[in-house]
DNA sequence: TCCGTTTACGGGGGACGTAAAGATA
DNA sequence: TATCTTTACGTCCCCCGTAAACGGA
């Protein structure tokens, strides 16, 4: 799992298509498909359902995706933490 | 920021030494080293101060520590969250 | 037939490991 | 001088981008 899959993660889920959720990333639809995958992979979850109209989370999804955004906003508050006094 | 370096992070802070931390972490010292001063170029902070007997976290690498480790747990409670009710 | 996702394949960037150099008590 | 950290360098792996193929309404 990487940092970089769970902001893929979270722009498919909020976007609803990996095609719109890649071009917001700035990166090109496969590696955000391969990316994905390799996350359910990894979690054993299926996370989306695949639909010609798009994707749509899942119920494991939907509670994953809560998850993963909790863990960015952390990542994103590193900067203050380490802010000197 | 990557979760490597958060892990490297973490463990030099518990070892007080790279060279233990990276026997630890299965990984030779220069990676860890060059991840650790990465991690420090991003955040433009000094989370640890050098001294020849090892490594000693400074003021913000002590509150980076603590909030390094809310991310790492997150991260391996996923599985957990993704599991089938 | 059309839209979106997924695989093939070639190219580039990043991380590691070994070995040597630098720095400090 | 001895220990630990840091750089040099070569190698390998992983990720990306383009292009083509697959799949469902």
């Amino acid at each position: 799992m990487s940092l970089t899959q769970l902001r893929y993660f979270v722009a498919v889920a909020e976007e609803g298509s990996v095609s719109r959720a890649a071009r917001r990333c700035f990166v090109s639809q496969p590696p955000m498909s391969r990316q994905l995958r390799a996350l359910e992979d990894e979690l054993s979850a299926r996370l989306f359902a695949r639909t010609p109209s798009g994707m749509t989370l899942s119920s494991e999804g939907a509670r994953f995706l809560a998850h993963a955004r909790r863990i960015l906003q952390l990542v994103d508050e590193a900067p203050a933490v380490v802010r000197p006094d």
